[in-house]
DNA sequence: AAAAATAGACCGACGGTCGGTCAAAAATAA
DNA sequence: TTATTTTTGACCGACCGTCGGTCTATTTTT
């Protein structure tokens, strides 16, 4: 075959973008080496020449996507117009969006991410986000009861059970979803969910009610009926 | 090899028993079949007769535990002389002891569990144990509300938050302990984590504070103190 | 005689290794 | 400067052991 040489971090991007794609579409059990690099265009040995094994490819993917998020959190902090509550909001607002950026990927994805085998991904997203994005929680939360618009005994502990539930909720959401699609439930449970999660967590900050919003209804409701498939 | 033929019950019991053991103390990725079957001293095929897949296999390992569990907590429901956050109290208790049956085993245990290749098995619990456990959980609460000891809007869905949260924590926690037996990390670390946890749940369920305790505080200390390794 | 249980040889796919190729860059000699 | 040598590291693909799973023959039970 060919030799074509690039320079390490193009080569190393290159690996990354494909594999990410993959475990996506088709979970990280279900993709196999050889299907990266057939795809990428390299040969064995060159992939274990970046990565060690496919565990930690694995972790490089998680970890620039994480990043990613990281960078596209960090400028609300920083806005001193917002309330505590409201950078709240925007942090999960954007949070979601960077999930669900293209509604037919999504779609495909919910349904790979549901399966059990799927876990890995998911569980080591998690557990990155809560060592990158819980600081960044919990400081808003600090700010909050300075604020006194929020109350709470314990922020940084907090930040991450908020983080952690939020993480199990996403993997229960994708069921409900996807049953929705299939026909087999209806959009109110997917609805009154997100309240009660959103009412949760109001009490888990000590915020006044109906002041958090996890997600606009509206948009949520159009996504569901614009539909058609 | 000698040919043992066995009741259909007591061979699968057989299996399940030694693939449990082994999924826990090595992980399910990491133990392969052909261990199980030489361990239960059984051929290829046999195992494949009982169960269509490895994932089946784990599948009935999973379930048989948590059918386990909510017989143990069953006939805390019915006990009439108990409230409701008492049986709250007792039903994390009787989970807990559960899990942490015996020290030494348990220390392996948690060490297995927290490598990010052993997601399967856990999510796994969570999700079947919210299947069967928050059913429980939420009648408590609704019994609760009834009493005016709770207050809480979604009790169904407040329940399926608590079980989610607590699994997602107990990840966390494993990492914890780890580093404590490993002396990198402080017992308060770990006590603040659970008490912030309590007066978390507390709030989601509107419970009085400090009614809830998750963990006996003596115990757990005696359990970091009576190291002796 | 039929059905259920057991055995173990066998299979293809998988993750990962290894010895080695080759071109560009750096160091050295002219 | 230019020519020559050395070093580096990106790249290749045949190969290996292990894995989950299949298949068929055989034995036991009903």
């Amino acid at each position: 075959m060919a030799r074509i040489v690039k320079k390490h971090e193009a080569r190393k991007n290159e690996i990354l973008d494909v594999a990410q794609n993959l475990f996506y579409t088709q979970g990280f059990d279900q993709t196999s080496i050889n299907q990266i690099i057939d795809q990428v265009g390299i040969a064995k040995g060159t992939i274990y020449h970046y990565f060690k094994s496919k565990y930690e490819l694995l972790d490089a993917v998680v970890e620039r996507l994480i990043k990613q998020m990281k960078d596209a959190i960090q400028p609300i902090l920083t806005n001193e117009e917002l309330s505590a509550i409201d950078k709240f909001n925007m942090t999960f607002k954007i949070i979601g969006q960077m999930k669900f950026e293209r509604k037919e990927f999504m779609l495909e994805l919910l349904r790979v991410m549901n399966r059990d085998e799927n876990v890995i991904l998911h569980q080591k997203m998690v557990t990155r986000s809560i060592d990158y994005i819980a600081p960044i929680l919990a400081q808003i939360i600090k700010e909050g009861i300075q604020e006194n618009s929020l109350n709470c005994e314990y922020p940084d502990e907090v930040a991450t059970y908020i983080l952690g539930l939020s993480g199990y909720m996403n993997r229960y959401f994708t069921k409900i979803i996807i049953e929705i699609q299939e026909g087999r439930e209806d959009i109110e449970v997917y609805m009154i969910q997100l309240k009660g999660l959103e009412r949760v967590i109001e009490r888990m900050i000590g915020a006044e009610r109906e002041t958090l919003s996890l997600a606009d209804e509206t948009l949520v409701r159009k996504f569901f009926t614009d539909q058609e498939d």
